[in-house]
DNA sequence: GCACTGTATCACTGCTCACTTATATAAGTG
DNA sequence: CACTTATATAAGTGAGCAGTGATACAGTGC
């Protein structure tokens, strides 16, 4: 599934904007979407799984809760897809560091890489 | 229809890819996306049609032929959206010369309100 | 152990939406 | 004008996916 599929149902970018702000257990996530999309617990779970799967959320069991969380990695993956856009309404300044920003993340991924084949 | 729901489709990403470079005819679109994609010319017509009808296309008849060209405003919303989450992977200069950015066009449609206000 | 709460999965269904074929519109060309 | 090319629209069909209710599973406290 791609990036943009994931994002394209409403109730999973909402899940998303809440789990911007923090941690948040199956059933909070649960209960604002059931009161602001009403629809069922199934529903949501089901959405969650989908974030899941295609890593946009993390999940780490807290007794009989599971707290989610935002991968920011799949949402750098889009941003990434916009970059091509984004010359038309982003200042300079902007530009430059974002670029900065690529090449240090790409020296970091290419160290990882060196990593793994000489351990 | 929602900005995320037009991107969620792998064949409106493309043409929005297409377009990216310049200005192109349906026609041209079309040679790209049916020699991809193997969808026929409705398919891609109407897929331009919606980009149009969301605000992420612009047309412009030349002849027989209508070119068609990204609208980034539309583009501009989706990177907005994505801004929240933009923090944990940003480094502050970037993040800075975005806000710096915002201003801007927070300005700038303040002032458009004032001209359609006092004409 | 049992009951209870929190969460995930299963099996099914209906609707949306992307596709196709056929056809319409519009502009250039002889 | 008829003919061709370029593009859009119409009508109908099929698949996928988000939803439901029922159920299973896991952890907590008695």
């Amino acid at each position: 599934m791609h990036a943009f599929d994931v994002l394209g149902d409403p109730v999973r970018r909402r899940i998303l904007e809440l789990l911007a702000e923090g941690e948040l257990s199956s059933g909070a996530v649960c209960a604002v979407i059931r009161a602001e999309f009403g629809i069922s617990q199934p529903a949501v779970s089901q959405h969650l799984r989908v974030l899941r799967d295609n890593g946009f959320a993390v999940v780490r069991p807290a007794g009989t809760r599971r707290l989610y969380a935002v991968r920011h990695e799949a949402l750098r993956d889009v941003d990434e897809w916009l970059e091509r856009f984004r010359r038309f309404w982003t200042p300079p300044l902007a530009a430059l560091a974002t670029e900065v920003a690529r090449g240090k993340r790409r020296r970091r991924l290419a160290a990882e890489d060196n990593e793994k084949e000489t351990p």
